[in-house]
DNA sequence: TTGACATATTCCTATATGGGAATGTAATAT
DNA sequence: ATATTACATTCCCATATAGGAATATGTCAA
């Protein structure tokens, strides 16, 4: 089997770098042309177009026909499952900041009794 | 050009699933052989080597020797960059259940009220 | 040494990409 | 009607899969 195609899940598409920049750059949640896209991000139009296309087979972002443009819009709800996916790991480097908040402190009120009482400095663990 | 490799980022390391649920295997801290991941997870000897070697290029498990094991240990700080991009829009969704939430609290006060005057009964917005 | 076990690597194949160029299609302007 | 603008789609190509099978490598055991 092949790598899975790029419209199969949210996952897949937002793996593309230039794609999670067109995520990045709907957040005002306003409606989007190709051609603002395509000028904002630099891209050709064709690239925008199916980049653009990826993402709403993911349902990442809809359209909707405004005269001659389309107008693109985010769907972000779309990542709330690569957001829950991913949240479970967060605890993994917050509790290591929290470890390190600890010890800091711990550190600070050591030398603080250090100086008041004079005693000894050599405790680490 | 073609699409991005899978050991470029986390982001196209994770979009295949069964590295996803790897990544869960080893949710607990421990290390696992290759053995453990394959038979826990069904998969054949060198799909899991694979998949773990993409894993490990990108730094999302680290390995190290125990006799003629390897063993596989999460290092769950390469999830960060997916964590911080993803963060920045689970507002999209939260806030939407806040108005959820809002008008849910809103509509039962209007029927208490309602209850106890025996007013009208007819706001929606 | 020989064999069994654990893992990595190589080869093969079907499939899907992303970009560029060219072209198709639809709506507006003149 | 014709030209222009805005997008989508198609074709081509280089590249990278993921899985299966086979094989190589490394370690321990008898």
């Amino acid at each position: 089997m092949a790598r899975a195609a790029t419209t199969t899940d949210a996952f897949n598409a937002i793996a593309e770098p230039r794609r999670r920049a067109i995520i990045g750059l709907l957040r005002d949640g306003r409606g989007h042309s190709v051609r603002d896209v395509t000028h904002r991000l630099r891209l050709a139009q064709p690239a925008a177009s199916k980049h653009l296309g990826v993402l709403r087979r993911v349902g990442i972002v809809s359209v909707h026909r405004q005269g001659r443009f389309r107008l693109y819009r985010l769907n972000a709800e779309a990542l709330k499952p690569v957001h829950d996916w991913v949240q479970v790991y967060e605890q993994f480097w917050t509790h290591q900041l929290d470890r390190i908040k600890e010890r800091a402190e711990r550190k600070a009120l050591e030398q603080a009794i250090t100086r008041r009482t004079d005693a000894d400095d050599k405790e680490d663990t």
